[in-house]
RNA sequence: GCCCCCAUCGUCUAGCGGCCCAGGACACCGCCCUUUCACGGCGGGUACGCCGGUUCGAAUCCGGUUGGGGGUGCCA
């Protein structure tokens, strides 16, 4: 079961094109690319001419250098002159990306990071945003499941260059309609030399591993009382079917013993140039040859997603930490599409951390959290979300956690991204909500304020003239109140609702509304009642004055009975403005039935 | 078992050999503002896993170790 076939000693997944982004070079850790001897010219004057910043610094502009703008934009892109690329062509190729998800399933918040990163990445360079549907699991794709996806990425306002409804050059974007182009893919590749059939069932391969495991043991054994130490059995295929001569083939194929195409790894080890961790390397005797297509022809994704990438022309495969150990496989295989005419150049490989949830484990669908279409559902703004998702793995600057999309697409750089994995803080998303919130204008938190308070029967739908009106002036109230939109009916009700169906909550009124309270309440009553301008200053300054000043309450006291009478409950928006807005006769009607 | 990845406050992060007895944000605790809740302001506690090495100097570079995560399919 040697590997005997002449191979290059080590596989390097070069850039595909030098003018591309690279990751941030650390210098003493990897090789700087960068000649000295050009500045860059929309450098800050003193730093290029500082050689001392330049020696602390010889690509990446410092953060915090430039309080008056965003980080410089293209600081990968122009970094002076560049070394020989492997496929020889200096033309500028633009950047591909996609996020090709599996529509099983409701969609997960680390999809919508995945996206979220490609998509940024895309924009910053110029580049192109590739949506593929990866449905080769036919058992467990549904199209309930991709059409979630798209409105989740239509709300996110994530838009695609190519996929499904905007179609493009190189369809058909659902892998479940690109049979033809898999089996093309792998006549030619089984053409190469570089694919076998194997004929092994997975019982044998099973069994063989368990022999290669106690001769491993035996060994073991030995090399206790001093002999050489053996080397540990590596699971799974052992490459048994490699070399089989025709007649082995002949014989196999006359017992009716079905086949599979497997990729023949390389020798040596693979290495590539990770766009977030760096230099990665893997020797291919810890990664056994792998199947691209099951025994009745259908396609698997080592295949299909190489194969969909290479047709695509994707240049920058971003995509979970998960997939990791599977591009040594890709890589290799893409040295096979190479050689057969499918694909131009390998894609430059970033992986990206997980989101991490509860304890110490990836956030799973059971996590409520997980499930993105639930923040659009509970009312979260796509821009505090992703802000949210966004500060997963990357920093805009040092001092700083709100932005937009647009600063976020400025200043993206895939180098910037760091490679642990983080926790999924809903606390923390809220509060990035929260601030996008009270970015928003009042006509813009009000637009998008109304569905859920629709959908929570605080307003009627569609909205009359008189509660669309009443519901701008009231939204000043709540718009810093709120870190969500579902947050809103509650705190907004009170105004909204008749009379007869006006509600006061039993555990405030139990605190407010008691014996103590009556007295507070009567003496609202006689001083509202008789005034004669119904103004938030007027209310504030008859209510000071009757209850502040004439019983001699503290102000905490005195506003409690009034505001569960006025509203319903201790909580609520500002009392002298709510009770303008609420109106004189409602107002002084609560206080009355307050009074029993 | 083997392979790979990761490691700074509770959490997300800044840090790219001296600007750091470590900065910001969320959370937490005080105080201020204040008609509740918020918003805003001020202040506080809390982190470089460990051991070696390189260096005049290490959170930063290197090695090891420990801990965590992932992979090891005819799933994606």
């Amino acid at each position: 079961m040697d590997r005997d076939r002449p191979r290059p000693a080590r596989l390097l997944a070069g850039p595909p094109d030098p003018d591309l982004p690279q990751r941030r070079r650390r210098p003493g850790r990897l090789d700087g690319r960068h000649d000295p001897r050009h500045p860059d010219p929309r450098r800050p004057r003193q730093q290029r001419d500082d050689p001392a910043a330049r020696r602390r610094d010889p690509h990446r502009h410092p953060r915090g250098c430039r309080p008056d703008g965003p980080r410089r934009r293209d600081r990968d892109l122009d970094r002076g002159p560049r070394h020989a690329h492997e496929q020889g062509g200096s033309t500028r190729m633009t950047v591909r990306v996609r996020m090709a998800p599996s529509p099983t399933g409701s969609p997960h918040v680390g999809l919508v990071r995945t996206a979220l990163f490609n998509w940024a990445f895309a924009r910053h360079h110029g580049g192109t945003f590739v949506f593929r549907i990866e449905d080769t699991d036919r058992e467990r794709s549904t199209d309930e499941s991709l059409s979630s996806i798209i409105d989740l990425m239509r709300w996110l306002g994530l838009d695609w260059d190519e996929g499904p409804e905007v179609g493009g050059p190189h369809g058909p974007y659902r892998q479940s309609e690109r049979g033809e182009l898999y089996a093309d893919a792998l006549t030619r590749l089984e053409g190469s030399g570089r694919v076998y059939r194997c004929y092994c069932t997975n019982d044998e391969v099973d069994a063989r591993f368990k022999v290669r495991k106690a001769a491993y043991d035996e060994a073991k054994k030995a090399a206790a009382t001093g002999g050489e130490k053996p080397e540990a059995p590596v699971m799974g295929y052992d490459g048994f079917c490699r070399d089989l001569t025709s007649e082995q083939i002949a014989a196999f194929t006359a017992e009716g013993r079905a086949s599979v195409p497997r990729l023949r790894m390389p020798d040596g080890s693979i290495t590539w140039d990770d766009l977030v961790r760096g230099e990665v390397t893997f020797e291919t005797k810890h990664v056994p040859d792998f199947a691209l297509a099951r025994t009745n022809g259908d396609p698997l994704y080592t295949l299909v997603n190489p194969v969909d990438d290479a047709l695509m022309e994707i240049t920058h495969v971003l995509r979970g930490e998960d997939l990791l150990s599977s591009t040594p496989r890709q890589i290799a295989l893409y040295e096979a599409l190479k050689e057969v005419g499918i694909a131009k150049v390998t894609p430059q490989f970033g992986h990206l951390p997980y989101v991490m949830g509860e304890g110490n484990k990836k956030l799973s669908k059971r996590d409520p959290e997980a499930h993105a279409l639930a923040y659009r559902d509970q009312g979260y703004l796509p821009e505090g979300l992703l802000n949210y998702l966004a500060l997963l793995g990357w920093a805009i600057a040092a001092d700083r956690d709100i932005f937009t999309l647009d600063e976020m697409v400025e200043a993206f750089e895939i180098g910037d991204v760091v490679a642990n994995p983080a926790r999924f803080d809903l606390k923390k998303c809220d509060a990035i909500n929260a601030a996008h919130m009270r970015r928003l204008s009042i006509e813009e938190i009000t637009h998008r304020a109304l569905p859920f308070l629709k959908a929570d029967g605080v307003v009627a739908d569609p909205v009359n003239d008189a509660d669309a009106q009443l519901l701008e002036l009231a939204m000043p109230l709540i718009a810093e109140r709120i870190s969500k939109f579902t947050e809103a009916g509650a705190l907004l009700a009170f105004l909204f609702v008749d009379e007869d169906a006006f509600e006061v909550d039993p555990e405030d009124a139990e605190k407010q509304l008691g014996e103590a309270g009556k007295p507070v309440l009567q003496a609202s009553y006689d001083a509202l009642s008789a005034l004669s301008s119904w103004s938030t200053d007027a209310i504030q300054t008859a209510l000071q004055a009757a209850l502040v000043d004439g019983l001699g309450l503290k102000p905490r006291n005195a506003f409690g009975p009034v505001r569960v009478a006025i509203t319903g409950k201790r909580i609520s928006p500002p009392l002298f403005e709510s009770m303008e807005l609420l109106g004189r006769e409602r107002s002084l009607g609560r206080l009355q039935r307050a009074l029993g």
